[in-house]
DNA sequence: GTTAGCATGTAAGGAGTTACATGATTTT
DNA sequence: AAAATCATGTAACTCCTTACATGCTAAC
């Protein structure tokens, strides 16, 4: 019955209230700016989330105060305000404690990053490697399919492997900084809110937006 | 009724048997080495798109001869091999002659790109700056979203959003080199089955770092 | 003779998407 | 007063995922 997602967007919302308490359409532009590069979400795919979120009680809803004091009519549609709750809190702690294979898919590591100042040192570390890893697979999948199928390739889908492989292998050397950045942070660095080194990280990125794919067992 | 499926896989699957008929298997292997950087499909996905898609009549089931003829034995499941029909190939053409804006979102994109080789000129033209649009569109919202919350993010996120503008980045301009490219070889070029021009498509020229031609074999 | 890879499927359902609908508030 | 943007939603649908189930064939 309770929809019980347990997707990417409702890590997003509730990581983006635990910073503070918003409202549906100025969540959803939170949204767009955090993920921009990776997905965007519409309305009919927000508030849905939000309601079955106030449902299972992680958040709530409270009315918009200055706008009902102003108009302090009876029936209007006033604004809503979400925020977290204390079990929202504890429940976004548990998300973001997990290091799983979702946390390094294409799909979830986008958030999971973007949360990284609220997640522990140990589990960033697990993703960071995890994702590594994940890429590297892909990379000798790629040149395993490449080998195979060398002949008769025309030169668009060539190409287009070319530039697949290139953004993999940049990420990769992105993920590689991070990784030492990480290391020599220290390891006891728990990251709530702020300042991890912020040395330079600065590297190249790969991976063109909006990619998913699942695993390959 | 009908599954009438209009998504990434019906495409790639169709795209694929064009070039040669196949049994499942090898389609998922060949699926995952053409879109392996951008996503990967599971039989879960597979079986059931070519079942729907030889219900519409658009490719059909060949039991396997070679095996057929091996071992003639009755009620025994043999290889089926997939072929496109004369159908299949009208309704693939008619697919590649669109340039929606499903086929320059993030998961149309990379399929379309990869049958660039079965599509006119001046679809593939469309397509290219479609998405370029729609990629600097983002690179708007980007910067906009930046400006508004740039205080209290914290470097995670902040690193997230380089690393996502740098990747669209270098995406459009991936694309600028491709767009010069058709151009220069001329709006005449129709494109049919490999050979399109063959020049230099490759603008970025230089073969992928680690590339090892595999020695032999 | 057992692992690994080849080969084909089904049932149930999840995570969003699309299209639509409405009203309030600010800007021009 | 018109247009843009803020703001909130719903119903129907789709494409794909997950987990499961089966059996053949080649290699070690």
């Amino acid at each position: 019955m309770s929809g019980q997602r347990t997707g990417v967007l409702e890590l997003a919302v509730l990581g983006l209230l635990h910073e503070t308490p918003m409202h549906g359409y100025e969540l959803r532009k939170r949204l767009n700016a955090l993920l921009g590069a990776f997905r965007a979400f519409g309305y009919g795919s927000l508030y849905p989330c939000l309601k079955d979120l106030t449902a299972r009680g992680l958040i709530a809803e409270d009315a918009d105060v200055a706008l009902d004091a102003a108009k302090p009519l009876a029936g209007r549609r006033s604004k809503i305000v979400y925020r977290l709750t204390a079990e929202g809190k504890e429940y976004l702690q548990d998300l973001l404690a997990q290091s799983g294979p979702a946390s390094w898919e294409d799909d979830g590591f986008g958030v999971r990053f973007a949360f990284f100042g609220l997640t522990r040192a140990d589990v960033r570390m697990r993703i960071l490697e995890g994702r590594r890893s994940r890429l590297e697979e892909r990379v000798e999948a790629f040149r395993a399919g490449l080998a195979r199928t060398r002949e008769r390739v025309d030169s668009y889908t060539l190409e287009l492997q070319r530039h697949g492989l290139e953004s993999v292998e940049r990420e990769v050397r992105w993920l590689n900084e991070l990784i030492d950045s990480e290391r020599q942070a220290g390891p006891g660095t728990v990251g709530q809110s702020g300042e991890h080194t912020q040395g330079d990280t600065a590297a190249t990125a790969g991976q063109w937006p909006g990619a998913d794919s699942p695993s390959e067992k």
